[in-house]
DNA sequence: TGCTTCGATTGATCTGAATCAAAGCGATTT
DNA sequence: AAATCGCTTTGATTCAGATCAATCGAAGCA
């Protein structure tokens, strides 16, 4: 698949939102379809939050799952140890979405979870959930719906990814952030980073020198450009997606 | 990862069951903790049976989703076709397990599954599931957590490959396919593989003939063994894994 | 202010997989 | 039996990405 074709695809992420800096219970539901009366049940289990500060866990991989957890702000990676002791990265996870679905069949948690910023998500005990399932059974289903959705989109981007060069696995990646933080509300195309080429590298299968010499080819291409050099895991990327043939902004 | 890690990891695929070619409803359910009353309930809606000979679509990408497909016997692949025409395989199915969860968040099936030799499905309708789950609530939450284990299965493997050399991508391939042909009851270390080279490499993301020379260099590691040679997507795969310092047989 | 640290960048070299090309085997057809 | 077809194997060459190595910029600290 050549680059020009990759972006074509996703030409469609062009509708702008305000900006918000946490996400409320209620913007995390409303467009999974629960309804009031559900969201009002949620908040009422959901109501302990938690802060984490930048590199601490939410959970640790072998822990017992217990709760699922609804990200208010900030930006967590889960990772794997392997046992030669390299940390494989196996997703990012932004304000708006939920994390803990890696033991959803297991019972135990399968990664670790680490905060890449000071962050706070909103706990949901999951026997709890259960319980109040049993009097209203949507909302376990729309819970069920929720976690395969975010599983699916993650395993779709991860099937593409190997028949892709670097380039276009860090453009796919882009892309795929891009997308999640319009859905999220903030603005279209510029965003920041808030991991470091390592992990970017560790989770698109390349080493970070590979990473960074993919962002350098992006931004000659014009592609992206990178402000705030060297601010590290803190670069504003600004995508330009191509269209057609003509380029379209910013 | 070395390989010899990577082999020791999976050591303990070591208990041997007996072998069975079509599997029933009840052999599908029971080991996912369905009872009884659950399993009669399921029989009832689940009754209609679809066969499909080699190369044939149980369905297509696009298509509605309307039915789960639980696989009496056979093997299936999925795979999504790209806008330049390469087909790209997403997984293989066995017997036992269920097809069709692609489509689960979307309704709308995102990629095809092709039969790789003649097969039979047990058809589920989706939507008499739902109807049934409103009596029985525990059915649907069942059937979610068969679905997420199945989606995070494939997930797992697709994760790690990213790190991992030619021929360390085949060995986990097949310690995969291994470790499901026992949980199928199948004998332990031999099995047919049903897929071409090309097939297991669009998987993998390897090219043909990287697949081919990395089956050739497990040969000669003594890792497999490969009967039948030449014949044709039938290979017999004899799996000799090493635990430790000492190697364990066929 | 200078020193240290952490991450990013860039260059040079090496290597594993892709690519191009040619046989080979088995099954099927004629 | 000969011819064809589909899939696999193997060899030679090329190239993308890994690896090794040096430098740099920003932030934090003594």
């Amino acid at each position: 698949m050549s680059l020009q074709t990759l972006l074509n695809i996703h030409h469609d992420i062009s509708h702008i939102k305000s900006s918000c800096s946490t996400c409320s219970l209620r913007e995390l539901c409303l467009p999974v379809g629960l309804n009031e009366e559900e969201i009002r049940v949620l908040g009422d289990i959901a109501s302990h939050k938690r802060r984490i500060s930048r590199s601490g866990y939410l959970y640790r991989a072998g822990s017992k799952f217990q709760s699922l957890f609804a990200i208010r702000s900030g930006f967590f990676k889960t990772c794997i140890l392997e046992q030669d002791g390299r940390q494989q990265v196996t997703g990012f996870h932004m304000t708006g979405e939920l994390l803990g679905l890696d033991a959803i069949s297991t019972e135990i948690h399968t990664c670790d979870a680490i905060a890449l910023e000071h962050s706070e998500v909103c706990e949901i005990p999951f026997a709890k959930l259960e319980e109040i399932s049993r009097t209203i059974p949507s909302l376990m289903h729309h819970f069920h719906k929720i976690m395969s959705r975010e599983i699916v989109r993650d395993h779709g981007v991860m099937l593409l990814l190997g028949s892709m060069k670097a380039e276009e696995r860090l453009a796919t990646f882009l892309l795929n952030l891009s997308r999640r933080f319009v859905m999220r509300g903030y603005s279209e195309y510029n965003f920041n980073l808030r991991m470091t080429r390592e992990e970017i590298g560790s989770y698109l299968g390349l080493k970070l020198e590979t990473v960074s010499r993919a962002f350098s080819k992006l931004q000659d291409e014009n592609i992206i450009t990178i402000d705030n050099k060297h601010v590290q895991i803190n670069d504003i990327v600004r995508l330009k997606i191509k269209m057609g043939n003509s380029t379209c902004i910013t």
